[in-house]
DNA sequence: GGCATTGACAACTGTACGGTCGTAGACCAT
DNA sequence: ATGGTCTACGACCGTACAGTTGTCAATGCC
């Protein structure tokens, strides 16, 4: 699907790295990050998220329309509750790539810490 | 070993959640995203990358550190100069990605403005 | 109707960080 | 040794943003 544009090109236009790092931005936040993973079970509304999360209702609110401006979440209003679920699931992705690289550096200071002290 | 990628499951830890976002802030900055992108073509200097970017050798300098502390990019004494190089290169990965994301995005805003505003 | 609950918006505060300036240290050439 | 070049470090300033608090609109329940 969107697998297969992806130009960015070695020159890479200034604006398209405006985009890009404010896009990293909005994800780059621990309690943003942790709502998108408890939406990975389906949408869910502001009040179960802040019981999940143990935050106030507001922050949670807010972050949640962060995500939602930047697209990466949609919203549903069910009668007093608003839902939000997830419409770009490539954050996932985002965050498994993320996390092979954590382990690999965590794989080498561990090698390091063992013996291979420079 | 440590090839179990991108485990991650629900019930995300908030400290993983803490380095995520880390990682995600250190990306987040556009000339740190243009840095990274020069520095594909291989390893390049600070001078070199001051001119190419048009920034100053400080700021130049002090982005470059703050890669290399994520451990993303690597540094070599040449003599008088400081040679960096992407030893992280899954950060391309993820620009990638969010650009499928945000290409995504304009292609959406494209057709509502087209005339299925509705 | 009256009351409680849910969610969004506005204002405020403290902190973190990007950018710049100045300077110190290391290396090379003459 | 001396001057010039390249890089890194420290300090400062301005801005941006996370988090809190307070308030209001909308809805459901009695």
């Amino acid at each position: 699907m969107s697998q297969a544009v992806t130009s960015v090109p070695h020159p890479i236009p200034v604006d398209l790295s405006d985009l890009i790092a404010q896009r990293f931005r909005v994800i780059g936040e621990p309690l943003r990050i942790r709502l998108l993973d408890h939406l990975r079970d389906g949408e869910s509304s502001v009040h179960a998220l802040t019981n999940a999360l143990g935050a106030t209702q507001q922050n949670v609110s807010k972050h949640l329309q962060v995500l939602f401006q930047a697209g990466i979440v949609a919203r549903r209003k069910d009668g007093t509750t608003a839902m939000y679920r997830i419409v770009d699931s490539s954050v996932f992705d985002l965050c498994e790539l993320v996390c092979g690289g954590l382990q690999r550096q965590v794989a080498e200071m561990n090698a390091v810490v063992r013996g291979e002290t420079r």
